[in-house]
DNA sequence: GGCCATTCAGTTGTGCACAACTGAATTGTG
DNA sequence: CACAATTCAGTTGTGCACAACTGAATGGCC
């Protein structure tokens, strides 16, 4: 039986046995029919992400933001500042802790959700996948990504 | 019973439902594992992807090389120059057709497979999956990836 | 042969991701 | 209280992704 210790180096070369590949190809996938669908309404589709967080749980801090979407301050900062000079969100430093800064969605921002309401859905059909099958690939990914997330940079180096 | 068609707007929008966020953040998490991977090597995710395609199928035009990685000379033309810069391929144009460049492997590029032989084992390892648990989630993420690829843009906006 | 559409690689501009850093505010500890 | 460590947003620099474009080379078609 092919296991992870008989496998052969050459044979994990291979590209078509990267998984990474397979998961970088889906998300570019992805990236481009939310461009299309998203294009109406002027977000990109981290911009689209974050409004989501904001829409969902209201004022937060840029770190709260971060913390759902896994993304630090080097992204979030510039992002942020982009949908507040389109209008869609307002930042403010917080009063009871000088050094965060909230972000929170406008009345544009809030018109914005309702447009938005649409395209999950036309996503969802894009996929072709069952609501059942799409939560199921969902919680591998989780997993995947969590498992992914705890890893050792140690256990990765050659000498180990 | 759950359904495409009898879920509601409100309940697509939700952050934890978008099964892109969760492929956006796999593939991040990889690339956080790869980086750590690659280091050593002086390699970045997408750079150690065209090697891999080199490795495997000798000189290759710029064109073929985006075919099998999904990406364009806009990626590739800048990518190829540092890869040629770092003395790990070559590139010239192509005799039989003046607007091709091919690119290939130089014998330092050659001699950095024999240390990214180890990398997809050790990347294996860390996703915690078994090989068969991997080729299972690696066909599901082409199916979905194929799907979308072919939506027509027309199907993604408000008016259809 | 002459002309036009197509096919290439490459450039430019925009935006995201992230490491490394800065500087201000806050917290913990003696 | 004082001061060191930490936390936070923001900046800078590098690299990838991609749309839109340029310009050269090619191929089809009359």
């Amino acid at each position: 039986m092919e296991t992870l210790d008989t496998t052969r180096d050459e044979d994990f070369l291979r590209l078509d046995h990267q998984i990474c590949f397979s998961l970088h190809a889906a998300t570019r996938a992805f990236n481009g029919v939310y461009r299309g669908a998203l294009k109406e309404l002027g977000l990109t589709y981290p911009q689209y992400l974050v409004l989501l967080v904001l829409w969902e749980r209201g004022e937060l801090p840029v770190k709260r933001i971060g913390e759902h979407l896994r993304l630090d301050s080097g992204t979030l900062s510039p992002l942020l500042k982009r949908l507040e000079a389109a209008g869609y969100v307002e930042r403010r430093r917080s009063a009871e802790d000088e050094r965060s800064v909230t972000a929170r969605v406008t009345e544009d921002g809030a018109a914005l959700r309702e447009k938005a309401l649409g395209v999950p859905r036309r996503i969802a059909a894009a996929t072709g996948m069952s609501l059942e099958e799409i939560r199921d690939l969902r919680a591998q990914l989780n997993r995947l990504a969590a498992r992914l997330d705890e890893v050792d940079p140690d256990d990765l180096t050659v000498c180990g």
